[in-house]
DNA sequence: GCCAACGTTGGC
DNA sequence: GCCAACGTTGGC
């Protein structure tokens, strides 16, 4: 197990499941499954425990957008929709006893006062090595380093920043 | 709707 | 083990 990040990025399309969904969910906490990506499936196994701080992303949106906090409440375990025929995420190599997929629990925190829009996180400095924002990244479950989850919930605190001139 | 970038699959 | 073909993601 490592022990290195601490918070994450969850990608999800609103049109799905959006923070909003989170919210009014029973306990508004959810499993988060149908991760199909061997390399967002690993973070959620390997790596993701209880406390775990997450940034809650719309993506497919408009504007794509960072749009509040959440956090792990549960790690990975198997995501049992892969062994459900009917589900769009079934998975036939992935079975009980052996299972390939997993999800964790996340819990709502808090919507941000304002959504933080993709083109406006693409000009922090602060941001610029952030997976997300790095091209050609589609990783649905991404490491996000202390520093730079701390400059998007202050930015989220902030009005708008001023138009430019 | 387009298409670049990426991950996966399968033939060899 | 290579790599072409294919399917998917997701911003624009």
């Amino acid at each position: 197990m490592s022990d290195a990040p601490r918070y994450w990025l969850l990608k999800s399309e609103p049109d799905c499941f959006s923070i909003d969904h989170l919210a009014a969910a029973p306990k508004q906490t959810t499993y988060w499954s149908g991760v199909r990506n061997f390399q967002a499936r690993n973070f959620m196994r390997d790596d993701m425990r209880p406390g775990d701080r997450v940034l809650f992303y719309h993506s497919s949106a408009e504007p794509p957008a960072v749009v509040g906090l959440a956090t792990i409440v549960k790690p990975g375990y198997p995501d049992f929709t892969a062994e459900e025929k009917s589900d769009d995420h079934y998975d036939p190599k992935h079975t009980k006893q052996s299972p390939i997929w997993y999800m964790v629990d996340v819990k709502f925190d808090e919507k941000f006062p304002r959504e933080l829009a993709l083109p406006e996180l693409r000009g922090i400095p602060a941001l610029k090595e952030m997976v997300l924002l790095q091209k050609g990244s589609r990783l649905s479950v991404q490491p996000v380093r202390k520093a730079e989850f701390d400059a998007i919930v202050k930015l989220a605190k902030q009005k708008s920043p001023a138009k430019k001139a």
